[in-house]
RNA sequence: GCCGGGAUGGCGGAACUGGUAGACGCGCCAGACUCAAAAUCUGGUAAUGGCGACAUUGUGAGAGUUCGAUUCUCUCUCCCGGCACCA
């Protein structure tokens, strides 16, 4: 063997015997154990990130670590092709969208092969291919039928000058990217998915994920957001045309406290109130400068104005002021809201900013007299006893909810409800990059589908891109059809999908991606659900929530069986560099390509894995790429050292791994074989259970350490060292593939690496007769002793006293307890 | 603003169930090899005091629970992710 690590010519042949011996081929085989590993495919955006490599590395490992235990592996890769950065480029580069997607694919994929990630490439997919998007069009016409798609009015971010809608991430400070015109709200006609159907499945299913990470099932609880409250109706004053205005609330034992009604900008009454109240008119149209986005809404200074009218509080007659406010969203409830200043901290705020009244109606628990509770600075927002709310005085939260429930409901103004904050998901973008929306309009039939033999929809590819506006809008060749069901002059959506809906279904795809004449065949069932996905944090909401919504609503077309489709969840933490996700603008990416260059896959692959956990956000730095090439060289020459003893020495010195296990053995060499073993077992939880590559790779580093530190002296010595030595190769396999190709075949193994089977732990090895344990005194560490094993606590005990240093600690003091923790600690208490 | 997460040596990080804080790596220092340098190998490396044994302090800030807290509870600061048309 070469004495010196090389790892582009390594990398280079061990990528070309995968491709022609077709290394990660997947077949279907009901006789063994499915394992279906799967990162979040790629955006084409065309230049690899550390954050893509980082990625697809830890689905890499876990890929090959599940190969290794003997699973029957699927690791697919695609590309997520549509989106709004190939308009971007055509624009900028006057490129069509189709031409640079498919450009930066195949420089991507060139990249992936380079970074060693064992793909089957057979069932690579694009989603802007029509093969793909055909299926998509299908389901959602099935889902059309079944109820779960409408169509209605919604805001969009609309630019005056350049006449077109604006992503929110195009809205910069309220102005068009471009235009730099102020953006306005406008609401055009959008299709819609019914994902609130499926909320409450959605939420309850939510405790199936056991192997999701619970901050991943908190925030989707929280965005589903089911709200138990009730639906109060306030009648107006002195108005005929809208007699009552619906509210909801989550405090029914509040109303009491109500000082004010809140309606939306956009609430009907607003908009009737402001006919003829200039000033009105003017504020509302101020918020509709407001970009589309929610956290635009909630972070502005509280405004409103009065519009002069009243309306009375159902359950004690009362005249309130109905106002108008920009923090009160029209998509949530009934786009109005009871005013509770004292307990609520908006309504609070709003109240101060325009004296309206604050009136505690609620008490803190275990405060018996009627004193108000302090608020000059904040609301109460706890729940507690009612007080100034008549009969209902004295009663808890909980008993007033129910009563005053009870009441409206008696007096028809009010019923219990159930609120979701989820909402249903618009899915119309009015851009030209996307799958084409199936659907017909007919002057005549109104709204039609596609008829299912007339699919896929395509998307013309040649297009000349101005950047304005849809160019499908000015294409009649694309538009202008025949209605499916008159045969009569139809005009074609022209609009096309948010891209979340490729995402939303793709890993099913997988399964079956060459299949024409369904959308999934049987093959789905035999790798579905998903046993691993991996993605950024990011995605943690909207794409994870999406995709499950999706997996139900196919469940329910007889399309997949079982009820969620990722059974284990890693999310990955961004990669920062100076604190910052790496990004273009902020000009802070880091190449991998050079890195790849100057050290090979395996060092970039292997640093990444130990340079973080791989859920927390992970700071890149230069400097420590050299550490993880420093090791694989110290690998490498460790290893041709073994291949040159083996050479010299006698060639029938093999010995079984039982005689590893006789009394035989000296000291260090149950030592070494010991601390083998012990990172065998540890390793092996690292990968498997905890998902820990930078510990496991720590743990391989410090047995190598230990490794380099046996001499070989006998027979016997150069057989732990080469048993050692082969469970580092084997060990880091996954991680580093083509090095450690290379150097298992270097040790005269016929099979390649990766049709090894995993390391097994000798548990002979693992036996020890002494251990190290912890000796404090006032919990301050004072000394570690050596004890036998199964030691009684009388003798531990003894011991500890008996030492020197815990003697001078405890001298002319009382003892007044030993605490012994069984194998790591005893803690001697004095005072 | 709301929801979720994070903060540990000069740096990246480890400490899994409340039990030795700083594993492993980087960097730095010293030594070996070398005419010299690079590479490589060996040893050291939280801070403070001490020749040393050892002692004191120390996990963003402040409080609390406990024999014992990086870990649990509360309050706060700063940073990151998401907020429905970026993907």
């Amino acid at each position: 063997m070469e004495q010196q690590y090389n790892p582009k010519t390594i990398e280079h042949e061990v990528q070309q015997y995968w491709e022609n011996h077709h290394s990660f081929k997947a077949v279907e085989d009901p006789q063994q154990e499915k394992y279906y590993c799967l990162s979040m495919f790629p955006y084409p955006s065309g230049n690899l990130h550390v954050g893509h490599v980082r990625n697809y590395t830890i689905g890499d490992v876990l890929a090959r670590f599940h190969r290794m235990l003997g699973k029957n592996v699927l690791h697919p890769i695609g590309w997520d092709a549509f989106g709004l950065p190939a308009e971007n480029a055509a624009i900028q580069h006057q490129v069509a969208p189709a031409k640079w997607t498919y450009q930066n694919i195949q420089h991507m994929k060139k990249q992936f092969k380079q970074l060693g990630l064992g793909y089957d490439w057979d069932r690579e997919i694009a989603t802007c291919h029509p093969e793909y998007y055909r299926w998509e069009q299908w389901l959602f016409i099935k889902l059309y039928e079944k109820g779960l798609v409408y169509k209605k009015n919604a805001v969009v971010n609309w630019d005056p000058v350049d006449q077109t809608v604006l992503a929110n991430e195009q809205v910069i400070d309220g102005r068009g990217w471009r235009s730099d015109a102020k953006v306005e709200r406008r609401e055009i006609p959008q299709w819609f998915l019914k994902i609130t159907a499926y909320a409450e499945e959605l939420l309850n299913d939510l405790d199936k994920l056991t192997e999701w990470p619970e901050q991943v099932c908190t925030m989707q609880r929280n965005w589903i957001g089911r709200a138990n409250g009730i639906c109060i109706q306030f009648d107006t004053v002195d108005l005929k045309t809208i007699n009552t205005i619906e509210v909801f609330t989550t405090r029914p034992d509040t109303l009491h406290g109500v000082t004010y009604l809140a309606l939306a900008p956009e609430h009907p009454l607003s908009l009737q109130a402001a006919e003829n109240n200039s000033r009105l008119k003017a504020f509302i149209q101020d918020c509709r400068s407001l970009k589309v986005a929610e956290a635009e809404i909630a972070t502005l200074e509280k405004q409103g104005i009065d519009t002069g009218l009243k309306a009375v509080n159902p359950i004690n007659g009362e005249i309130v002021p109905i106002w108008v406010a920009n923090y009160v969203l029209m998509e949530y409830g009934s786009g109005a809201i009871m005013a509770v200043p004292a307990h609520d901290q908006r309504d609070f705020e709003f109240a101060k900013i325009y004296n309206l009244p604050i009136r505690q109606v609620i008490q803190p628990q275990n405060t018996t007299k009627e004193a108000p509770c302090d608020l000059t600075k904040a609301a109460f927002t706890e729940k507690g006893h009612l007080i100034h709310s008549g009969q209902f005085n004295g009663l808890s939260s909980e008993q007033a909810f129910k009563a005053v429930g009870d009441l409206l409901q008696e007096k028809n103004q009010g019923k219990p409800e159930i609120h979701w904050r989820l909402r249903d998901w618009g899915v119309s973008r009015q851009r030209y990059w996307g799958t084409p929306i199936p659907m017909i309009n007919c002057p005549k039939c109104g709204t039609v589908p596609v008829s299912e033999k007339d699919l896929p929809v395509i998307l013309p590819e040649d297009v000349h891109f101005e950047g304005v506006g849809s160019p499908l809008k000015k294409m009649p060749e694309f538009y202008e059809t025949n209605c499916p069901s008159c045969s009569g002059k139809a005009q074609r959506e022209t609009d096309t999908f948010d891209t979340f809906m490729e995402s939303s279904w793709y890993f099913a795809r997988f399964a079956c991606p060459r299949q024409n004449q369904t959308m999934f065949d049987n093959s789905v069932n035999y790798w579905l659900p998903v046993d691993q996905y991996i993605g950024g944090i990011e995605h943690a909401i909207l794409h994870l929530l999406y995709s499950r919504f999706f997996y139900k609503a196919m469940r329910d077309l007889g399309l997949v069986k079982n009820d969620e489709p990722f059974k284990r969840l890693l999310t990955q933490g961004m990669v920062l560099k100076d604190g910052f996700k790496m990004s273009k603008s902020k000009g802070n990416t880091v190449d991998p390509k050079s890195l790849m260059e100057q050290y090979g896959a395996d060092t970039l692959r292997l640093f990444l894995m130990f340079a973080a956990h791989p859920e927390q956000s992970l700071e890149w730095s230069d400097s420590g790429v050299e550490g993880a090439f420093r090791f694989l060289k110290r690998l490498w020459s460790k290893t041709a050292e073994q291949v040159k003893i083996k050479k010299t020495r006698n060639s029938n010195i093999s010995l079984s791994s039982t005689a590893f296990s006789s009394e035989a053995l000296s000291e260090s060499q149950k030592t070494l074989r010991r601390l083998c073993h012990e990172t065998i077992e540890k390793v092996t939880d690292d990968y498997g259970r905890r998902h820990t590559f930078n510990t496991a790779i720590a743990a391989l580093m410090e047995l190598m350490n230990a490794l380099t530190r046996f001499p070989i002296q006998t027979d016997m010595d150069y057989l732990i060292a080469e048993e050692v030595l082969e469970a580092i190769i084997l060990m880091l396999s996954p991680i580093a593939p083509h090095i450690t190709h290379a150097l298992w075949h270097a040790l005269d193994h016929q099979k390649a690496i990766l049709e090894e089977q995993w390391p097994k732990v000798d548990t002979f090895a693992l036996i020890t007769d002494t251990l190290e344990m912890v000796v404090q005194v006032n919990g301050k560490v004072r000394a570690q002793i050596v004890v036998p094993i199964h030691s009684d606590d009388e003798t531990l005990k003894k011991m500890v006293l008996n030492h020197e240093n815990v003697q001078r600690h405890i001298q002319g003091k009382i003892i007044r307890k030993v605490i012994i923790v069984p194998t790591k600690l005893i803690n001697v208490v004095v005072s």
